[in-house]
DNA sequence: GCCAACGTTGGC
DNA sequence: GCCAACGTTGGC
């Protein structure tokens, strides 16, 4: 299983939207790095939803892939804005990935608070510069962002099996 | 709103 | 294939 990170932009479509869609088709990825990441993206991967160009930018919560890589109808539609000629229903150029909502976490983890981690370091997300809306997350970070909502949320890391 | 850090486009 | 111009992302 691998681990996944996806942007979001709050006011386009947040967690909270998430959570009452329960599921939604992750359209509008037009990057080739990011749509190569969502094709490796398999059943059951996790992922970290992201929200940019927020106050803060923060992690906010966690969905799941509940289906693989698919032609992304919306760049066959002129009227989309994510309309892209160039992709066609026999060639299709762009691809997206269903995701499920998973949980919001009760207290979301600000970019700042974030680079404050030494084991977040190499974390492409801290990269500067990093503008990649679709990127894979180590598991040892994963790990530690997972933690660190715990710190914030205690149970929600309990195991019934531990 | 500014601007750094990209990615893309298209002339040559 | 180079690279300048342009467009976009996204933190600040």
């Amino acid at each position: 299983m691998n681990y996944w990170l996806l942007k979001t932009e709050p006011g386009c479509f947040s967690i909270d939207d998430l959570a009452r869609a329960k599921k939604t088709f992750w359209d509008g990825v037009r990057n080739y790095q990011a749509r190569n990441f969502m094709q490796e993206m398999r059943l059951g991967d996790e992922v970290f939803v992201y929200h940019s160009n927020a106050d803060p930018p923060a992690v906010v919560g966690i969905a799941k892939i509940v289906r693989e890589a698919y032609p992304d109808h919306t760049a066959f539609d002129p009227s989309d804005k994510h309309y892209d000629p160039a992709s066609s229903v026999g060639n299709p150029r762009w691809y997206m990935v269903d995701v499920q909502f998973v949980r919001k976490f009760k207290m979301e983890l600000p970019l700042p608070s974030l680079r404050e981690q030494r084991g977040l370091s190499k974390m492409e997300l801290l990269r500067k510069g990093s503008r990649l809306s679709v990127q894979p997350v180590g598991r040892s970070e994963w790990k530690i962002i997972l933690k660190l909502a715990a710190k914030h949320d205690p149970g929600s890391d309990r195991c019934p099996n531990d």
